[in-house]
DNA sequence: GTCGAAATCCAAAGCGGTTTGAAAGCCGTC
DNA sequence: GACGGCTTTCAAACCGCTTTGGATTTCGAC
């Protein structure tokens, strides 16, 4: 069932019946009513590639991802896509995601232009030394970002959440407990956002004049283990930590499996506080919930971003648009005073 | 840059260009080469879109995933994904992903096929009563389930994992080592995969002749908290068990975390054996690794579907194809003799 | 009754490829 | 030198939609 068929039937010619469905003015209303309930009963629907070709549009919104950041973001980016997934489908685009080799994104994008696979792409992952943006920019490919790009802040579309003050505001709770001797588990540090969380850590320890030290600090891919070891290394030192700043669930997953293995209580001996995606298979949301911690979901990160770069591709405006997400500081029962 | 400007160029006509590019024979080698070099020096890739409505192919796959079930498989899926990903990049097919409210997933069909959206697709999380399949075969689309369908393993194109092997081997392992209470936590009882896994469960304790205890298993989303709970109450109730088997590792750090919590050592006092699916995120590969395990790649299942359903729709066999992924079992620090 | 604007509708030209059916070029053969 | 059989190339149709520019109809106003 095609649309030459479908304005055979309705004997009338294919554009009337094209702009009756396209809801242009110029045609009655009545006829668009005949041609409405037509088409329903016919279950005609207009073939996409054709209409893509017509239009020029691909309708379809691009996710390239190389593989070394998609091993680091795994959980937290199909979160992200969930939430993005649900408004492009609400909005007729369709998602279409490339995971490419590192250093083949380039390429990646070259050919989305080229062969016009998607009309906007979303950029993750920013680091704090970033290239993409000016590619994009440079190939005229519409973007936002997820994250926010240093120094691109006024050039680019974004939305991001506000690391910096969710983390700040953390380290100042366990400040407030008395902690002085505060751990921080942090990402991989090309990462904007690791670099972002680690101002607000160092803000707050500032504010309070408590001294850094550097053997508390530690960066990597936000994995259990990377958690468990750390802080069991941190914890028989010489000069244990009394909290942990931890930047990711599954890593302060393992800073408590440590804790219970080096036969202290977690909210009690030590405090933990992490930051919670909201991520659906790590639930921390009980009448207490277990950690104390930063949450943001980043699925409904993902709604307003896929909202805001289709804004971008219907109406682009002129001026760059972003929104700065704010993080809930939620009290768990990984928290207590310092001893 | 498109083909009649390429062929102007080359003062060719637009059919040799096309049949040069697209590897037809009746073309000469000299042309071929001529057109080829003129073709990347100008930078030329046909248009996507073109291409489709002329093919009648769209040289993409899609994946109809219903909320619920992403929100249970979200990191699993994720990960197959990207294994399916790399190969449909290679292939030239794209990934087209459409996350659909529950009960959308019959028009999300229907539409991919009108509208020529998926050139095949994705069946994941098959369930014990499964209906999907019958849909998509009087759609007359293609597809591969990821796990197997009950009573239609003839019948479809589809690529898993012995489940039950691997947790029958798994429970063998654990009554080796003496136990005789093992606890089976388990995931949504109406996932086929789930049942797969309970009947090798059932199997090696009938086989040594252990009655089952129904207080010792349990069915859920396969979060943390529920493998922190039920091992809690396990543990503190009248007659625990010295062991568990759980049906992911996610869970399994919330069994581990319960068994530290109530003051037990794992792999002492308790015995536990996970499944790992070898996320990124989640290593659990030292040089001993934390958690015994049976382990099976779900990423290397995402590339071998691709692969699968690739062929399935290039060469259209006959047959059905299909195909069994092995885990292995293996050893780390978290199992012992029973006390 | 005529005129002009507004409201409807239409034929045809793209969009950029693939593919069919036919023509042209080339070669050796009789 | 005409002919048959390959190889190579081409013009044109086609895929199914959108959209331009124009034609036709409607209708109130004069």
């Amino acid at each position: 069932m095609n649309l030459k068929e479908l304005a055979e039937r309705l004997k009338l010619s294919q554009t009337t019946v094209s702009r009756a469905l396209n809801g242009y003015p110029e045609v009655s209303a009545k006829t668009r009513r005949r041609v409405e309930e037509m088409a329903r009963a016919l279950g005609y629907a207009p073939n996409q590639q054709a209409r893509r070709l017509a239009t020029g549009r691909s309708m379809s919104i691009g996710h390239v991802l190389p593989r070394s950041l998609h091993e680091m973001l795994n959980p937290v980016f199909m979160e992200f896509i969930a939430g993005a997934g649900e408004t492009y489908a609400q909005r007729g685009y369709d998602m279409v995601i490339a995971i490419v080799d590192d250093g083949q994104e380039e390429s990646a994008y070259q050919e989305i232009v080229a062969r016009k696979k998607a009309d906007g792409v979303m950029l993750h992952g920013p680091r704090v030394a970033e290239t993409r943006h000016t590619l994009l920019k440079s190939l005229d490919l519409p973007f936002l970002v997820h994250g926010r790009i240093p120094g691109a802040e006024d050039a680019t579309d974004w939305i991001d959440m506000n690391n910096r003050r969710a983390f700040e505001r953390a380290a100042h709770l366990l400040l407030d407990l008395g902690h002085r001797r505060i751990a921080f588990l942090n990402g991989l540090e090309d990462m904007d956002f690791v670099a972002r969380r680690k101002a607000g850590y160092m803000t707050a320890l500032n504010d309070r004049g408590v001294e850094l030290d550097p053997a508390l600090m530690r960066n990597s891919a936000m994995t259990e283990p990377f958690g468990a070891l750390s802080a069991r290394e941190m914890l028989t030192a010489a000069r244990p930590p009394t909290a942990f700043l931890v930047s990711s669930m599954i890593t302060a997953i393992g800073v408590s499996r440590a804790i219970s293995e080096c036969g202290l209580r977690i909210g009690q001996d030590v405090s933990v506080i992490t930051h919670d995606d909201a991520l659906s298979f790590l639930p921390n949301s009980g009448e207490v919930p277990i950690f104390t911690c930063t949450r943001s979901s980043v699925r409904t990160a993902g709604i307003r971003a896929a909202e805001m770069l289709i804004k971008r591709l219907i109406d682009q405006p002129v001026e760059p648009i972003s929104e700065l997400l704010e993080a809930d500081l939620i009290l768990g029962q990984s928290t207590g005073p310092a001893g």
